[in-house]
RNA sequence: GCCUCCUUAGCUCAGUCGGUAGAGCGUCUCACUCGUAAUGAGAAGGUCACCAGUUCGAUUCUGGUAGGAGGCUCCA
């Protein structure tokens, strides 16, 4: 009976004899950064026995993709013990992996306190250097309820294992964000942390793994990042439970990258820049989300705008403009009454005439603001008779919409509450909707490329079935266009489904900015539904009445936001067609600012925003002052420069170049702007 | 909208265990006139977000409102 039975197993590409039972600790002995294993595509627990004929093992490496969120995963597990230890009341919810680190949502009496995240920390080094194992146990049903018995939450997700069909609950927890970390396919398990020296189980939780062999490897390259509440199973209508980030790495020099990233991401925050730079602010009397430019951002803003419309003109696009408030009955022909009513901000109720005795004698009318403009451009459309000869008819508006965001998702230029579109609807026959499409993205991804950013891909957001309007044929027909020229672009594309307005799918461009975040940049959405609901029509040239598609694209989104994302792109540093102020002039004494003036006046002739300054600061104040303002050409001119006829240039990474003739300085930066230089 | 936290000079922030406040930067004045990221001295500047309550007395304690931060939910 115990005689030793030998497999083969395929370790990390070799056939290799091995007693079975072996397990992947024993094949990977000498690879210590070895973590976990794979077999046959699943990952397992290093210890795991192995005993499957022919299978394939792989070692999975700590810094791998699949080693970091094994090692966070475990980190959050030594975060919950932690927390049972400093709160016993502590009920546990769900603690996966997320990228760059992990979470865990824990049910307690009081929310925990910045003094409790740091106790945590000391508490967690503790249980880490005693060096616990995680050892995996798979339990019955019954045995985990038994077990999890002061867990109501566990017992929730016990509960739905058992009602549902795997699959379908597989589905669902994959939907209740990371849940399935916890209860998986397949068997249920528990984890049990062993203490090294007594052997004792310290700490049990029922969860999928894999884990780490041992607390250890966390070593202490990990921090408590912050706290915060967050619905049980995702869900608004659930219990809020206190939830508790955390980051891990497999060094602490890894760890320091991280929030290095994290501090440089700070750094280049817009709403910090923004004030910095004299850009913009938020007054509180406007209220909130409403912000307003000032005189320097306001030349950013322009800047944009107008190289938009100016390449929105040469791509045969048509300027309209729209007001801002209108008569309810459009948003009901559109609607987006039935659909976004709690997303616009409320009618105002005008014209309404009443008796002395308060009887309404005239009805009033309830006008709003506009939340988008595509119905306004409808109307443009449906003024006149239409001819298939004007199609495609392209219409442009940088239009200001106001959309009623709840109060806690306001944030900076990004989400607001009054902004202004770079929208545009393109009316055109299906014969010419793909390669209107088509264009419209090659268009795009040019414009976005021209303001500097340059590494894109594409989302392709299908469907909801719980909100949409029109047939399916016209959904399939639309969204297999959109599909078609999006694969036809070359870019990367990502499926969102269910991520569709109501009126049609989309495309939207995904940009990643200078320190790899990615931001939704620009949309393109195809819509049949909106010329059915305003009847709109034109005559074909058999001279039958056809209705149009249209295309709804916006490439900034909204220009506060493009504004937002340039300014952390380029962390304030904007190229110098952008830049708020273009060039300062810095004479290195006060007998030079006659001769500083005659440059800038030369290059602001040019069409150049030069400035000269004349501030009683000493010269490398001025220096000072010109490189924290982020300018991009700095001009000196002493002694020196002017028996020359000379300037020079100080550039924003301190580089310099002395005695350039000033014909020769002025054309350089001219040219740097009309070539939109970075 | 929900949870936690925050709001003190133009900005960044100290501080007051309840007796109406400080620093640095910025601003202004004076002196300095200088070659690549901070010259020195002096001055002005605050209803301690707003509104109530408790108190002899509130910037401080309590409640509410507004605004902000980080999350959650949402994002046409």
């Amino acid at each position: 009976m115990a005689v030793p039975q030998h497999i083969t197993l395929i370790v990390d590409g070799e056939e290799h004899q091995v007693t079975a039972g072996t397990t992947g600790t024993e094949l990977f002995a000498d690879q210590r950064d070895v973590v976990v294993i794979r077999v046959n595509d699943e990952l397992k627990d290093l210890d795991t026995e192995l005993v499957e004929d022919g299978a394939r093992v792989d070692p999975v490496a700590i810094g791998s993709p699949e080693g970091l969120n094994v090692l966070r995963h475990s980190a959050a597990h030594v975060m919950a013990q932690a927390v049972q230890q400093l709160r016993p009341d502590a009920k546990l919810g769900i603690g996966p992996y997320v990228t760059d680190g992990f979470y865990f949502d824990f049910d307690v009496e009081d929310p925990f306190t910045p003094e409790d995240l740091k106790k945590l920390e000391k508490m967690m080094l503790k249980i880490v250097n005693s060096n616990q194992q995680f050892r995996r146990r798979v339990v019955t049903g019954d045995k985990a309820r038994a077990e999890m018995a002061d867990e109501p939450y566990k017992l929730e997700l016990l509960g739905l294992k058992g009602e549902s069909a795997e699959a379908e609950l597989d589905a669902e927890l994959d939907g209740a964000e990371g849940a399935s970390v916890e209860v998986g396919a397949g068997e249920l398990t528990i984890y049990d942390n062993v203490d090294r020296k007594s052997g004792d189980v310290v700490w049990e939780d029922l969860c999928r793994g894999p884990h780490l062999p041992n607390t250890k490897i966390i070593s202490n390259a990990y921090a408590l990042t912050r706290s915060a509440a967050a619905y049980w199973r995702g869900d608004e209508k659930n219990k809020q439970l206190q939830r508790i980030y955390g980051t891990a790495w497999p060094t602490k020099d890894d760890l320091k990258a991280y929030q290095e990233r994290i501090a440089e991401a700070e750094r280049r925050d817009h709403r910090r820049i923004g004030a910095e730079l004299d850009l913009f602010s938020f007054p509180e009397e406007l209220g909130s989300g409403l912000p307003v430019f000032h005189p320097k951002g306001g030349i950013v803003r322009k800047a944009m705008e107008d190289y938009s419309r100016q390449r929105h003109a040469d791509a045969g696009y048509e300027f309209v403009y729209t007001p801002h408030i209108t008569k309810s009955r459009l948003y009901e022909v559109s609607g987006h009454l039935d659909w976004y009513r709690d997303g616009m901000f409320p009618p105002m109720h005008v014209d309404e005439v009443t008796d002395d005795d308060g009887n309404v004698v005239k009805p009033g009318q309830d006008y709003y603001l506009k939340p988008m403009n595509c119905p306004m451009h409808c109307l443009i459309f449906e003024s006149r008779g239409r001819s298939y000869r004007e199609l495609p008819m392209r219409m442009f508006e940088f239009g200001s919409v106001y959309r009623y965001e709840k109060s806690g998702v306001i944030h900076g230029l990004t989400r607001v509450r009054g902004m202004t579109q770079d929208d545009a609807h393109i009316f055109c026959t299906r014969d010419q909707m793909k390669q209107e499409l088509s264009t419209t993205l090659d268009f795009v991804l040019g414009l976005l490329r021209d303001y500097g950013l340059e590494d894109f891909y594409l989302e392709l957001s299908t469907k909801n079935p719980d909100k949409y309007v029109g047939s399916d044929e016209i959904w399939d027909e639309a969204t297999n266009t959109l599909a078609e020229v999006a694969q036809a672009s070359g870019l990367e594309l990502v499926p969102d489904p269910g991520g569709a307005a109501f009126y049609g799918p989309k495309i939207s461009v995904q940009a990643r900015d200078a320190i790899g975040r990615t931001w939704q940049m620009s949309t393109m959405q195809l819509d049949f539904n909106t010329p059915a609901r305003f009847e709109l029509e034109y005559q074909s040239d058999d001279g039958s009445r056809q209705q149009p598609v249209m295309i709804h694209r916006a490439l900034f989104g909204s220009v506060e936001r493009f504004l937002a994302v340039l300014t952390e792109h380029y962390a304030g540093a904007f190229p110098a067609w952008l830049a708020p102020v273009q060039v300062v002039g810095i004479p290195v004494a006060e007998a030079f600012n006659d001769y500083m003036y005659d440059i800038v006046d030369k290059l602001r002739a040019a069409g150049i925003r030069a400035e000269v300054d004349i501030s009683t600061d000493r010269f490398p104040k001025k220096i000072r002052n010109a490189s924290k303002d982020k300018v991009p050409f700095v001009l000196i001119a002493g002694g020196e420069d002017s028996d020359a006829g000379a300037v020079s240039f100080r550039f924003r990474d301190g580089s310099q170049q002395n005695a350039v003739p000033v014909d020769d300085a002025v054309g350089r930066i001219v040219e740097a702007v009309a070539n939109r230089e970075r």
